[in-house]
DNA sequence: TATCTTTATGACTGATTAGTCAATCAATCA
DNA sequence: TGATTGATTGACTAATCAGTCATAAAGATA
C-alpha cells in the first residue's frame, strides 16, 4: 500500500473510533507509519483528508457493486442485484460504511461538491426512473422512492451488523428484506 | 428558560452547525449568555453536556409522542399514530432530530448507559411484539422489524425535510408512507 | 561518482481549548 | 443592616493541535 492509501485507511479507522475532531493528524501519521509533515504532502489539510477518505470509499464501493453485476435481464433483477451487492460490501467493510454514515450526518457533507454527490446518486435514480417508466414501481415521487430504498437498505445492514447472523442465513435475510422492499414499492 | 436549558439548546444548534468537537465550550457559553465557567457548574464536562443534550431530546420527543396518543383501538392504529407523531415532531424540530442522528453515528453513543437506550426502545419493541402475537405482523425477527420501521420512518423524515412539501401534502405523504410500511410487514 | 530532483522528516509555532479558581455578586434571612 | 450562602464571573493554565519549514534522505540521471 502506498503512503496516501495507508493514510486514508488509517484515518478511516481512527475517525470511526474517535470521531473526526477527536483524531489528531499526528496520530494518523504515526499509525500510518509516516512522519507528521508527510501527511500534509499528500493532503492539503485535515479537511481535505476527510473529504478524500469519503470519496475514496464511495468510489471503492461503486466499483465493487459494478463488477458484481452480471447483466440481469429485468430492471427488477438488476435493482435487487445492486442492492444485494451494496449490503454485502457494507457488511464486509463495516468500518468504511460506518464512516460514510458518520460523514453524512456531519457538517463536512456540505463541503462535498454538489456535482460529486450527483455522480454517486445518478445510477440509482436512473434505475428508479426506468422502473417507474415500465410501471414496475408505483408512480410515487422519484426522490421519495430513492430515499425509502436507501433507508431500507441501510436498515437491513444495521440489523445484520448488530445481530450475529450465520453467513448462509445472512443471504436469506438479504433476500427476504429485499423482497419486502420490492413488494412495497411495486 | 433557565441557564441549563439555554446551554443545552444553544449547544444543540452549534453542534449541528459545527460538529461536536468543532464547537468550543466557550462559544456555547457566550451564545447562551453566560460566563465560561458557568457552563461547568451545570455540566461536569463537555462530554457530559453532549450526553445530556442527547437524553433531553429523546425525553422531549418521547413526551410529545405520548401526549398525542388518544388511545387508538387497534394495535395498528396505535402504531401508525406513534410513527406519525414521531415524524411530525422531527419535522418541527429538525435541528434536534438531526442532532440525534449525528449522535447515533458518533463514538459518544457508546457512552450512553445500555439501560437508557433500552428505556427508549422498549415501548416500540412491546408494540411490535404485540403486533406479532396478534398475527398482524409477519413472523420476522423482532429486531429486524424494529430496524426496518425505524429506517423507513427516518427515510420519510429525510424526504420531507429535503423536499419542500406543502403542509397539507405533508400529512398525505406521511399517510402514504406509513401505509406502504404497514403493508410491507403485515 | 557527482549533481539534481523528489520525497520524507520531525522539531517547532501560533492558535485554540477544556477546565480551574479566586474574586465578585445576588439573594435570603436573622 | 450585616452575615451567610450559593450562584456567577472571566482571567488564567496546561495541554493539545493543525500546519510549516529547514534539513536530510532517497532516487534518478548522466
Amino acid at each position: 500500500m502506498d503512503k496516501q492509501t495507508r493514510l486514508i485507511e488509517t484515518s478511516i479507522r481512527l475517525f470511526h473510533e474517535k470521531g473526526f475532531h477527536g483524531t489528531p493528524t499526528s496520530l494518523i501519521a504515526k499509525e500510518a507509519g509516516v512522519a507528521n509533515g508527510t501527511l500534509f504532502q499528500y493532503f492539503r489539510s485535515k479537511e481535505n483528508l476527510i473529504l478524500q477518505a469519503y470519496t475514496s470509499i464511495k468510489e471503492e464501493m461503486g466499483r465493487y457493486v459494478e463488477t458484481t453485476q452480471t447483466g440481469a435481464g429485468t430492471i427488477m433483477g438488476h435493482m435487487k442485484s445492486v442492492l444485494s451487492s451494496s449490503i454485502t460490501w457494507a457488511l464486509d467493510h463495516p468500518l468504511k460504511f460506518d464512516f460514510i454514515q458518520q460523514f453524512h450526518t456531519s457538517p463536512y457533507l456540505q463541503k462535498v461538491e454538489q456535482e460529486t454527490i450527483e455522480k454517486y446518486k445518478r445510477p440509482h435514480m436512473d434505475m428508479i426512473q426506468e422502473a417507474i417508466d415500465q410501471k414496475v414501481f408505483k408512480p410515487l415521487p422519484k426522490e421519495l422512492i430513492y430515499t425509502l430504498i436507501s433507508s431500507h437498505t441501510f436498515g437491513m445492514y444495521q440489523y445484520l451488523r448488530a445481530n450475529e447472523v450465520a453467513s448462509h442465513e445472512r443471504n436469506e435475510v438479504i433476500e427476504t428484506g429485499l423482497d419486502l422492499l420490492i413488494k412495497m414499492i411495486s
